[in-house]
DNA sequence: AAGCCGGGGCA
DNA sequence: TGCCCAGGCTT
């Protein structure tokens, strides 16, 4: 691999810094994103929940989550004030639930720290839960128009196809030259709408797949374009398999509901009520299986009727009634066949 | 550096 | 089915 320094080289040759920023400015201007939700007061509040909802989640499934969220916490404060049991319950569905807890404790944290205020120094916004490198400079540039880097999936498949990187996009040892890049690239002004028209670029013309290649201001230039080896970009290691594993689940049912469980925060669906997780597969017929695939393992679940022990821990919720708790999508489509 | 953490959309 | 997504945290 060579350095740093020579795909800055090899990029340059394909595209000037300052020509490659004011192109992508202008294409945003006329073709780009500007109405989404989380645009419209460019509140450094709305900036930092849709930035959380938003990573590794596309646009179009975050939207109605955002728009409730703003209804039940329509700033810092509410949401510093909120039980938990509320945020959680407002985030289920969208996956990630590491996420709701960090946006959560980040609204602590601004209360806190910053007189409920979002800060506009890298430094400071780095030390809020849930906030890496990319939400870093996304807040930055989306909240205070800076002049701010990002580097996310969409950033890295465009690069890669523009100037032909051979990095691999699933490997983390190659982030840091996607980093210098990104930074070579970003201009002195017009940061936010220079990240949107990133962002816009690599969602509606250079997708992952079926590119279009006819509409990109880039088309001239682009390297793989060029060569026609577009969809050879981006590089990416192999996969491993991902392997199944077993779960077994307690389905405690009467009269008055289904006992629950509230699951811990190390684990999957964490912080989620859940059916009682059982060390070891019950005797007896279950009552029912369902399989669930996580981006790690396939779940194969086995659920079987028992009455439990009674325990403070756990929660009885009416069948009728279970919209009102945080359920893991995969329970709360088994529990709704029980229903019918 | 590698593993962990969901769910939806789409070919 | 497999891949992708406005990644971050933990070990």
């Amino acid at each position: 691999m060579q350095s740093i320094d020579f795909y800055i080289q090899k990029a340059c040759s394909v595209v000037a810094a300052d020509d490659f920023a004011k192109q992508v400015i202008q294409w945003q201007q006329v073709h780009g994103r500007n109405n989404l939700p989380w645009q419209t007061e460019n509140n450094p509040y709305h900036v930092l929940v849709s930035e959380l909802m938003l990573q590794q989640t596309q646009v179009q499934t975050v939207i109605p989550y955002f728009n409730r969220w703003l209804e039940r916490f329509p700033d810092v404060q509410s949401l510093a004030d909120a039980p938990e049991d509320d945020v959680m319950q407002l985030w289920q569905g969208l996956g990630y639930y590491r996420r709701a807890r960090n946006l959560h404790a980040a609204a602590m944290t601004v209360v806190e720290h910053y007189q409920g205020k979002i800060p506009e120094n890298a430094d400071q916004l780095r030390e809020i839960p849930g906030v890496g490198p990319y939400t870093v400079g996304a807040i930055r540039a989306f909240a205070f128009d800076a002049s701010a880097a990002i580097v996310d999936g969409n950033v890295k498949r465009l690069f890669a196809r523009l100037f032909s990187l051979p990095f691999l996009v699933n490997k983390s040892s190659f982030d840091r030259y996607f980093w210098a890049l990104a930074e070579h690239y970003t201009p002195q002004s017009n940061g936010r709408r220079f990240a949107q028209g990133l962002l816009d670029l690599g969602a509606t013309i250079c997708k992952p797949t079926q590119p279009q290649c006819g509409d990109c201001p880039f088309r001239l230039t682009c390297r793989s374009y060029q060569d026609n080896t577009v969809t050879d970009f981006p590089k990416r290691a192999e996969k491993k398999a991902t392997p199944t594993r077993s779960g077994y689940f307690a389905l405690d049912i009467n009269d008055a509901g289904i006992l629950l469980l509230k699951r811990g925060s190390d684990s999957v669906w964490p912080n989620l009520w859940c059916l009682p997780e059982l060390e070891a597969a019950a005797q007896g017929t279950p009552d029912g299986h369902f399989k669930h695939t996580f981006s790690h393992y396939k779940l194969h679940a086995t659920v079987w009727r028992q009455t439990l022990a009674p325990s403070q821990h756990y929660r009885r919720v009416a069948l009728t009634d279970l919209d009102s708790v945080g359920l893991p999508a995969p329970i709360r489509t088994y529990l709704q066949q029980i229903n019918t």
